[in-house]
DNA sequence: GCCAACGTTGGC
DNA sequence: GCCAACGTTGGC
């Protein structure tokens, strides 16, 4: 089983709204970026946990934690001109863009802050910490996950 | 709002 | 295939 950390922005859609789902599950689209899409089709499935991050906001931070809740599939936003992450060179007969279904788990009582992150020295190996951290799905290593979690106070 | 660090596009 | 121009991400 891999660990996975994926951002969303709060004003966008906020780790809140994936647990007020039906069955607390959505489908995460939008990624239009060839490195996370691949994450996702070679990498990623049904099981694996990935951090809930929010990005782009007054305090970034690890909210939470969900579940990868099946296999990448087509991202049918991508063939919908209405839909903002329309892309026209996405063929549906041959699908360029993925995304996967995300089960909430857990929301944190005390959220991870990227700058908690960043004042960790044992820490300082994570991408999301590093150079080339702008990608939406980054992995996580088993020993930073089980750091992460234990920061949230959540063991 | 600024800007560094990318990724993508398209002319050549 | 190169590379300039442009667009996006996301922390600050």
């Amino acid at each position: 089983m891999a660990y996975w950390l994926m951002k969303s922005e709060p004003d966008v859609y906020p780790i809140d709204h994936l647990r007020s789902q039906k069955r607390k599950t959505d489908y995460w689209d939008g990624i239009r970026n060839y490195q996370a899409r691949n994450f996702m089709r070679d990498q990623m499935r049904k099981g694996d946990l990935a951090f809930f991050y929010h990005s782009n906001c007054a305090e970034p931070a690890v909210v939470g934690i969900m579940e990868i809740a099946c296999a990448a599939y087509p991202d049918h936003t991508a063939f919908n001109s209405n839909e903002k992450y329309f892309d026209a060179k996405s063929d549906p007969d041959n699908p360029r863009w993925l995304m996967v279904d995300v089960r909430f788990k857990k929301k944190f009582k005390n959220p991870v802050t990227l700058q908690s992150i960043k004042a960790q020295k044992k820490l300082g190996d994570m991408r999301l910490v590093q150079r080339g951290n702008r990608l939406s799905i980054l992995p996580v290593a088993a020993l930073e996950w089980r750091h992460i979690v234990k920061m949230a106070g959540e063991s």
